[in-house]
DNA sequence: TCAACTACTTGCTTTTTGCAACCGGTTTAA
DNA sequence: TTAAACCGGTTGCAAAAAGCAAGTAGTTGA
Protein backbone atom coordinates (compact mmCIF):
# COMPACT_ATOMS: atom_id res chain seq x y z
CA UNK A 1 0.00 0.00 0.00
CA UNK A 2 2.42 2.48 -1.46
CA UNK A 3 0.44 5.93 -1.78
CA UNK A 4 3.41 7.85 -3.44
CA UNK A 5 2.87 8.92 -6.31
CA UNK A 6 5.43 9.27 -9.26
CA UNK A 7 4.34 12.97 -10.20
CA UNK A 8 1.47 15.31 -10.01
CA UNK A 9 0.98 15.56 -13.73
CA UNK A 10 -2.79 14.14 -14.27
CA UNK A 11 -1.87 12.12 -17.29
CA UNK A 12 0.40 10.14 -15.05
CA UNK A 13 -1.96 9.95 -12.11
CA UNK A 14 -4.81 8.49 -14.79
CA UNK A 15 -2.67 6.23 -15.62
CA UNK A 16 -1.11 5.32 -11.97
CA UNK A 17 -4.98 4.40 -11.01
CA UNK A 18 -5.87 2.68 -14.56
CA UNK A 19 -2.83 2.32 -16.06
CA UNK A 20 -3.03 -1.80 -16.69
CA UNK A 21 -4.45 -4.37 -18.58
CA UNK A 22 -7.51 -4.94 -16.77
CA UNK A 23 -8.78 -2.21 -14.66
CA UNK A 24 -10.82 -0.88 -17.60
CA UNK A 25 -12.09 -3.93 -18.78
CA UNK A 26 -13.43 -4.77 -15.44
CA UNK A 27 -15.70 -1.35 -15.43
CA UNK A 28 -15.97 -1.35 -18.78
CA UNK A 29 -18.11 -4.50 -18.00
CA UNK A 30 -20.05 -3.10 -15.51
CA UNK A 31 -20.65 -0.17 -17.32
CA UNK A 32 -21.81 -1.45 -20.66
CA UNK A 33 -22.79 -5.36 -19.61
CA UNK A 34 -24.34 -4.32 -16.39
CA UNK A 35 -22.28 -7.04 -14.70
CA UNK A 36 -22.44 -6.36 -10.88
CA UNK A 37 -21.26 -9.95 -9.83
CA UNK A 38 -17.81 -12.01 -9.19
CA UNK A 39 -19.31 -15.00 -11.63
CA UNK A 40 -20.85 -12.66 -14.11
CA UNK A 41 -17.36 -10.96 -14.75
CA UNK A 42 -15.67 -13.89 -14.34
CA UNK A 43 -17.56 -16.24 -16.70
CA UNK A 44 -18.89 -13.92 -19.32
CA UNK A 45 -15.22 -11.92 -19.82
CA UNK A 46 -14.54 -11.88 -23.24
CA UNK A 47 -10.61 -11.63 -22.58
CA UNK A 48 -11.07 -14.95 -19.77
CA UNK A 49 -9.54 -12.79 -16.89
CA UNK A 50 -8.10 -15.02 -14.09
CA UNK A 51 -10.11 -15.39 -10.87
CA UNK A 52 -7.36 -14.32 -8.47
CA UNK A 53 -6.60 -11.14 -10.72
CA UNK A 54 -10.64 -10.22 -10.55
CA UNK A 55 -10.69 -10.48 -6.76
CA UNK A 56 -7.60 -8.48 -6.81
CA UNK A 57 -8.78 -5.83 -9.51
CA UNK A 58 -12.30 -5.32 -7.68
CA UNK A 59 -10.26 -4.79 -4.52
CA UNK A 60 -8.05 -2.14 -5.42
CA UNK A 61 -10.90 -0.54 -7.49
CA UNK A 62 -13.18 -0.36 -4.21
CA UNK A 63 -10.41 0.84 -2.20
CA UNK A 64 -9.59 3.76 -4.67
CA UNK A 65 -13.35 4.96 -5.17
CA UNK A 66 -13.66 3.30 -8.32
CA UNK A 67 -16.61 0.95 -7.62
CA UNK A 68 -18.63 0.17 -4.68
CA UNK A 69 -19.67 -3.27 -3.25
CA UNK A 70 -23.13 -3.99 -1.69
CA UNK A 71 -24.48 -6.77 -0.17
CA UNK A 72 -27.21 -8.56 -2.34
CA UNK A 73 -30.31 -8.89 -0.16
CA UNK A 74 -31.17 -11.83 -2.34
CA UNK A 75 -28.30 -14.04 -1.54
CA UNK A 76 -25.61 -13.45 1.57
CA UNK A 77 -22.84 -14.27 0.09
CA UNK A 78 -23.38 -12.51 -3.44
CA UNK A 79 -21.82 -8.67 -3.19
CA UNK A 80 -22.98 -6.14 -5.97
CA UNK A 81 -20.12 -3.83 -7.53
CA UNK A 82 -21.76 -0.32 -8.50
CA UNK A 83 -20.02 2.46 -9.94
CA UNK A 84 -19.44 5.18 -8.60
CA UNK A 85 -19.26 8.96 -10.01
CA UNK A 86 -15.47 8.69 -10.40
CA UNK A 87 -16.16 5.67 -12.51
CA UNK A 88 -19.25 7.17 -14.74
CA UNK A 89 -16.91 9.74 -15.48
CA UNK A 90 -14.71 7.65 -17.35
CA UNK A 91 -17.16 7.60 -19.94
CA UNK A 92 -15.61 9.96 -22.47
CA UNK A 93 -12.63 8.29 -22.01
CA UNK A 94 -14.12 5.37 -22.90
CA UNK A 95 -15.52 6.64 -25.89
CA UNK A 96 -12.87 8.29 -27.25
CA UNK A 97 -10.56 4.97 -26.50
CA UNK A 98 -13.32 3.06 -28.52
CA UNK A 99 -13.13 5.05 -31.54
CA UNK A 100 -9.01 5.38 -31.42
CA UNK A 101 -9.86 1.41 -31.52
CA UNK A 102 -11.85 1.48 -34.31
CA UNK A 103 -9.92 3.47 -36.00
CA UNK A 104 -6.40 1.86 -36.05
CA UNK A 105 -6.91 -1.93 -34.43
CA UNK A 106 -8.51 -4.48 -36.00
CA UNK A 107 -11.80 -4.47 -34.52
CA UNK A 108 -14.27 -7.13 -34.73
CA UNK A 109 -18.02 -5.56 -35.90
CA UNK A 110 -20.15 -7.15 -33.16
CA UNK A 111 -17.78 -6.15 -30.25
CA UNK A 112 -17.48 -2.48 -31.75
CA UNK A 113 -20.73 -1.15 -32.50
CA UNK A 114 -21.36 0.15 -29.28
CA UNK A 115 -18.03 2.52 -29.95
CA UNK A 116 -19.20 3.44 -32.97
CA UNK A 117 -22.84 4.29 -31.14
CA UNK A 118 -21.38 6.35 -28.76
CA UNK A 119 -18.86 8.02 -31.01
CA UNK A 120 -21.31 9.36 -33.10
CA UNK A 121 -23.99 10.35 -30.58
CA UNK A 122 -20.90 12.36 -29.13
CA UNK A 123 -20.83 14.71 -26.11
CA UNK A 124 -24.75 15.16 -25.62
CA UNK A 125 -25.55 11.33 -25.88
CA UNK A 126 -22.34 10.93 -23.85
CA UNK A 127 -24.14 13.12 -20.93
CA UNK A 128 -27.11 10.51 -21.41
CA UNK A 129 -25.75 7.68 -21.04
CA UNK A 130 -23.74 9.28 -17.36
CA UNK A 131 -27.30 10.70 -16.33
CA UNK A 132 -28.52 6.57 -16.99
CA UNK A 133 -25.47 5.50 -15.29
CA UNK A 134 -26.28 7.37 -11.98
CA UNK A 135 -29.84 6.14 -12.44
CA UNK A 136 -28.81 2.37 -12.28
CA UNK A 137 -25.58 2.84 -9.66
CA UNK A 138 -26.37 5.58 -7.84
CA UNK A 139 -30.54 5.47 -7.00
CA UNK A 140 -30.45 9.05 -8.98
CA UNK A 141 -34.07 9.46 -9.77
CA UNK A 142 -35.12 8.22 -13.58
CA UNK A 143 -35.70 11.13 -15.82
CA UNK A 144 -39.43 9.34 -17.49
CA UNK A 145 -38.90 10.99 -21.12
CA UNK A 146 -35.49 9.82 -21.50
CA UNK A 147 -35.03 6.81 -23.92
CA UNK A 148 -32.39 4.47 -22.21
CA UNK A 149 -29.08 4.61 -24.19
CA UNK A 150 -27.58 1.56 -22.40
CA UNK A 151 -30.79 -0.42 -24.05
CA UNK A 152 -30.07 1.29 -27.51
CA UNK A 153 -26.50 0.29 -27.02
CA UNK A 154 -27.43 -3.31 -26.06
CA UNK A 155 -30.20 -3.52 -29.02
CA UNK A 156 -27.37 -2.32 -31.39
CA UNK A 157 -25.32 -5.15 -30.50
CA UNK A 158 -27.97 -7.84 -30.34
CA UNK A 159 -28.92 -7.10 -33.63
CA UNK A 160 -25.43 -7.23 -34.96
CA UNK A 161 -24.88 -10.82 -33.32
CA UNK A 162 -28.49 -11.98 -34.92
CA UNK A 163 -27.59 -10.23 -38.55
CA UNK A 164 -24.08 -12.06 -38.46
CA UNK A 165 -25.49 -15.29 -37.23
CA UNK A 166 -27.77 -15.34 -39.70
CA UNK A 167 -25.13 -14.97 -42.61
CA UNK A 168 -23.24 -17.81 -40.88
CA UNK A 169 -26.07 -20.43 -41.48
CA UNK A 170 -26.83 -18.41 -45.23
CA UNK A 171 -23.30 -19.38 -45.75
CA UNK A 172 -23.53 -23.33 -44.80
CA UNK B 1 6.29 -11.68 -30.61
CA UNK B 2 2.59 -12.95 -30.16
CA UNK B 3 0.16 -11.16 -32.22
CA UNK B 4 -3.05 -12.86 -30.99
CA UNK B 5 -5.54 -10.30 -29.18
CA UNK B 6 -7.79 -11.13 -26.07
CA UNK B 7 -10.16 -9.66 -28.12
CA UNK B 8 -11.29 -7.84 -30.50
CA UNK B 9 -13.28 -5.05 -28.64
CA UNK B 10 -12.20 -1.77 -29.36
CA UNK B 11 -11.80 -0.61 -25.59
CA UNK B 12 -9.34 -3.84 -24.72
CA UNK B 13 -7.43 -3.41 -28.34
CA UNK B 14 -6.30 -0.01 -27.10
CA UNK B 15 -5.57 -1.32 -23.78
CA UNK B 16 -3.56 -3.87 -24.59
CA UNK B 17 -1.34 -1.63 -26.99
CA UNK B 18 -1.53 1.21 -24.67
CA UNK B 19 -2.39 -0.32 -21.15
CA UNK B 20 1.05 -0.07 -19.21
CA UNK B 21 2.28 2.32 -16.96
CA UNK B 22 4.71 3.29 -19.11
CA UNK B 23 3.57 3.71 -23.13
CA UNK B 24 1.30 6.95 -22.65
CA UNK B 25 4.26 8.41 -20.71
CA UNK B 26 6.26 8.48 -23.48
CA UNK B 27 3.57 9.40 -26.15
CA UNK B 28 3.02 12.08 -23.27
CA UNK B 29 6.78 13.51 -23.66
CA UNK B 30 7.15 13.51 -27.00
CA UNK B 31 3.98 15.13 -27.90
CA UNK B 32 3.56 17.89 -24.87
CA UNK B 33 7.27 18.38 -23.93
CA UNK B 34 8.36 18.07 -27.80
CA UNK B 35 11.34 15.54 -26.43
CA UNK B 36 12.37 13.78 -29.29
CA UNK B 37 16.18 11.47 -28.24
CA UNK B 38 16.33 8.97 -25.85
CA UNK B 39 18.23 11.34 -23.87
CA UNK B 40 16.03 13.64 -23.19
CA UNK B 41 13.21 11.24 -22.35
CA UNK B 42 15.27 9.51 -20.23
CA UNK B 43 16.41 12.78 -17.94
CA UNK B 44 13.90 14.88 -18.39
CA UNK B 45 11.66 12.44 -17.02
CA UNK B 46 9.25 13.35 -14.42
CA UNK B 47 8.55 10.30 -13.21
CA UNK B 48 11.83 8.34 -13.43
CA UNK B 49 11.44 6.05 -16.35
CA UNK B 50 14.81 3.61 -16.29
CA UNK B 51 16.68 3.35 -19.50
CA UNK B 52 15.54 -0.39 -20.44
CA UNK B 53 12.38 0.28 -20.19
CA UNK B 54 12.16 3.10 -21.77
CA UNK B 55 14.37 1.10 -24.42
CA UNK B 56 11.60 -1.40 -24.76
CA UNK B 57 8.87 1.29 -24.84
CA UNK B 58 10.55 3.06 -27.67
CA UNK B 59 10.72 0.17 -29.38
CA UNK B 60 7.59 -1.57 -29.30
CA UNK B 61 5.83 1.58 -30.11
CA UNK B 62 7.66 2.15 -33.39
CA UNK B 63 6.75 -1.83 -33.91
CA UNK B 64 3.24 -1.04 -33.37
CA UNK B 65 3.21 2.27 -35.73
CA UNK B 66 2.72 4.80 -33.06
CA UNK B 67 5.99 6.35 -33.02
CA UNK B 68 8.53 6.35 -36.45
CA UNK B 69 12.39 6.43 -35.50
CA UNK B 70 14.54 8.60 -37.76
CA UNK B 71 18.39 9.53 -37.91
CA UNK B 72 19.75 12.92 -36.80
CA UNK B 73 21.61 14.17 -39.38
CA UNK B 74 23.40 16.44 -36.91
CA UNK B 75 24.65 13.88 -34.95
CA UNK B 76 25.53 9.86 -36.41
CA UNK B 77 24.73 8.64 -32.86
CA UNK B 78 21.09 9.93 -32.10
CA UNK B 79 17.73 8.58 -33.23
CA UNK B 80 14.68 11.27 -33.88
CA UNK B 81 11.58 9.96 -32.46
CA UNK B 82 8.72 11.14 -34.38
CA UNK B 83 4.93 11.11 -33.54
CA UNK B 84 2.95 9.31 -36.28
CA UNK B 85 -0.95 9.94 -37.62
CA UNK B 86 -1.88 7.09 -35.26
CA UNK B 87 -0.17 9.01 -31.62
CA UNK B 88 -1.28 12.09 -32.76
CA UNK B 89 -5.10 11.06 -32.55
CA UNK B 90 -4.79 10.26 -28.78
CA UNK B 91 -4.64 13.94 -28.40
CA UNK B 92 -8.97 13.20 -27.31
CA UNK B 93 -7.71 10.66 -24.88
CA UNK B 94 -4.98 12.55 -23.64
CA UNK B 95 -7.39 15.60 -23.07
CA UNK B 96 -10.11 13.60 -21.36
CA UNK B 97 -7.69 11.56 -19.09
CA UNK B 98 -6.59 15.27 -18.38
CA UNK B 99 -9.68 16.67 -17.26
CA UNK B 100 -10.95 12.73 -15.43
CA UNK B 101 -7.16 13.21 -13.45
CA UNK B 102 -7.83 17.08 -13.14
CA UNK B 103 -11.06 16.00 -11.44
CA UNK B 104 -10.52 13.48 -9.08
CA UNK B 105 -6.43 12.56 -8.33
CA UNK B 106 -4.01 15.24 -6.51
CA UNK B 107 -2.53 16.71 -9.58
CA UNK B 108 -0.38 19.30 -8.87
CA UNK B 109 -1.16 22.90 -10.03
CA UNK B 110 1.99 23.29 -12.66
CA UNK B 111 1.83 19.87 -14.41
CA UNK B 112 -1.89 20.34 -15.03
CA UNK B 113 -2.45 23.63 -16.50
CA UNK B 114 -1.77 22.20 -19.48
CA UNK B 115 -4.64 19.53 -19.28
CA UNK B 116 -6.85 22.66 -17.94
CA UNK B 117 -6.23 24.55 -21.44
CA UNK B 118 -7.13 21.48 -23.35
CA UNK B 119 -10.17 20.74 -21.25
CA UNK B 120 -11.46 24.51 -21.77
CA UNK B 121 -10.55 24.39 -25.58
CA UNK B 122 -12.55 21.56 -26.25
CA UNK B 123 -12.25 19.65 -29.64
CA UNK B 124 -11.63 22.54 -31.78
CA UNK B 125 -8.66 23.64 -30.11
CA UNK B 126 -7.72 19.69 -29.86
CA UNK B 127 -8.05 19.74 -33.89
CA UNK B 128 -5.26 22.52 -33.97
CA UNK B 129 -3.43 21.08 -31.80
CA UNK B 130 -2.95 17.90 -33.96
CA UNK B 131 -2.74 19.99 -37.15
CA UNK B 132 0.25 21.46 -35.62
CA UNK B 133 1.51 17.95 -34.14
CA UNK B 134 1.36 16.66 -37.77
CA UNK B 135 3.80 19.94 -39.10
CA UNK B 136 6.28 19.06 -36.00
CA UNK B 137 6.36 15.58 -36.79
CA UNK B 138 4.73 14.61 -40.18
CA UNK B 139 6.24 17.76 -42.19
CA UNK B 140 2.94 19.04 -42.81
CA UNK B 141 2.74 22.14 -44.34
CA UNK B 142 2.13 25.01 -41.52
CA UNK B 143 -0.74 27.12 -41.66
CA UNK B 144 0.18 30.67 -41.51
CA UNK B 145 -2.79 32.05 -39.63
CA UNK B 146 -2.77 29.79 -36.82
CA UNK B 147 -1.17 30.92 -33.55
CA UNK B 148 1.04 27.82 -32.19
CA UNK B 149 -1.11 25.77 -29.30
CA UNK B 150 2.00 23.97 -28.26
CA UNK B 151 3.66 27.03 -27.67
CA UNK B 152 0.30 28.69 -25.96
CA UNK B 153 0.59 25.34 -23.35
CA UNK B 154 4.30 25.95 -22.83
CA UNK B 155 3.76 29.69 -21.82
CA UNK B 156 1.40 28.78 -19.54
CA UNK B 157 2.92 25.95 -17.84
CA UNK B 158 6.19 28.62 -17.55
CA UNK B 159 4.11 31.17 -16.15
CA UNK B 160 2.78 28.93 -13.75
CA UNK B 161 6.40 27.74 -12.74
CA UNK B 162 7.23 31.47 -12.52
CA UNK B 163 4.83 32.34 -10.54
CA UNK B 164 5.02 30.06 -7.64
CA UNK B 165 8.73 29.76 -7.59
CA UNK B 166 8.27 34.07 -7.16
CA UNK B 167 5.54 32.94 -4.12
CA UNK B 168 8.04 30.59 -2.63
CA UNK B 169 10.52 33.29 -2.91
CA UNK B 170 8.53 35.58 -1.40
CA UNK B 171 7.35 33.20 1.76
CA UNK B 172 11.28 32.79 2.69
C1' DT C 1 -29.49 -34.09 2.52
C1' DC C 2 -26.96 -33.09 -1.23
C1' DA C 3 -25.52 -31.00 -5.51
C1' DA C 4 -24.71 -26.80 -7.37
C1' DC C 5 -23.39 -22.16 -6.64
C1' DT C 6 -21.22 -18.15 -4.10
C1' DA C 7 -17.01 -15.16 -3.66
C1' DC C 8 -12.99 -15.68 -3.33
C1' DT C 9 -7.83 -17.98 -1.77
C1' DT C 10 -3.65 -20.69 -2.32
C1' DG C 11 0.40 -22.45 -4.47
C1' DC C 12 3.07 -22.39 -8.23
C1' DT C 13 5.30 -20.87 -12.68
C1' DT C 14 6.06 -17.38 -16.06
C1' DT C 15 6.41 -12.70 -17.39
C1' DT C 16 7.21 -7.95 -16.55
C1' DT C 17 9.32 -4.21 -14.00
C1' DG C 18 12.95 -1.78 -11.79
C1' DC C 19 17.67 -0.81 -10.44
C1' DA C 20 22.45 -0.26 -11.26
C1' DA C 21 26.25 -0.97 -13.73
C1' DC C 22 28.27 -1.23 -18.08
C1' DC C 23 29.23 -0.75 -23.30
C1' DG C 24 31.33 0.82 -27.67
C1' DG C 25 30.98 4.56 -30.67
C1' DT C 26 30.72 9.98 -31.26
C1' DT C 27 31.36 14.63 -30.32
C1' DT C 28 33.53 18.46 -28.05
C1' DA C 29 36.75 21.22 -25.80
C1' DA C 30 41.60 21.84 -24.05
C1' DT D 1 45.70 15.00 -30.04
C1' DT D 2 43.64 13.37 -26.49
C1' DA D 3 40.56 13.04 -22.71
C1' DA D 4 36.07 13.98 -20.92
C1' DA D 5 31.45 14.06 -21.73
C1' DC D 6 27.65 12.48 -24.35
C1' DC D 7 25.09 9.09 -27.38
C1' DG D 8 21.58 5.25 -27.47
C1' DG D 9 21.26 1.66 -25.70
C1' DT D 10 22.45 -3.59 -23.18
C1' DT D 11 23.19 -6.82 -19.37
C1' DG D 12 22.49 -9.12 -15.00
C1' DC D 13 19.89 -9.64 -11.24
C1' DA D 14 16.10 -9.04 -7.79
C1' DA D 15 11.38 -7.90 -6.91
C1' DA D 16 6.73 -7.51 -8.28
C1' DA D 17 2.86 -8.74 -11.03
C1' DA D 18 0.28 -11.87 -14.03
C1' DG D 19 -1.52 -16.29 -15.18
C1' DC D 20 -3.03 -21.04 -14.35
C1' DA D 21 -5.21 -24.74 -11.86
C1' DA D 22 -6.95 -26.41 -7.94
C1' DG D 23 -9.17 -25.80 -3.59
C1' DT D 24 -12.15 -23.64 0.31
C1' DA D 25 -15.84 -22.41 3.36
C1' DG D 26 -20.21 -20.91 3.40
C1' DT D 27 -25.22 -20.55 0.90
C1' DT D 28 -29.07 -21.89 -1.69
C1' DG D 29 -32.68 -24.61 -3.73
C1' DA D 30 -34.60 -29.17 -4.90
Amino acid sequence: MNEAYRSGCPINLTLEVLGDRWSLIVIRDIMFGNRRHFRELLQNSEEGIASNILADRLKRLVERGLLSRGDDPSHKQKGIYSLTEMSIRLVPIFAEMGAWGRRFMPVSEELSIRAQLLEEGGRPLWEDFMAELRVLHLQAPRDPGKPSVFDRLRAAYLEVVARNAAVADAAE
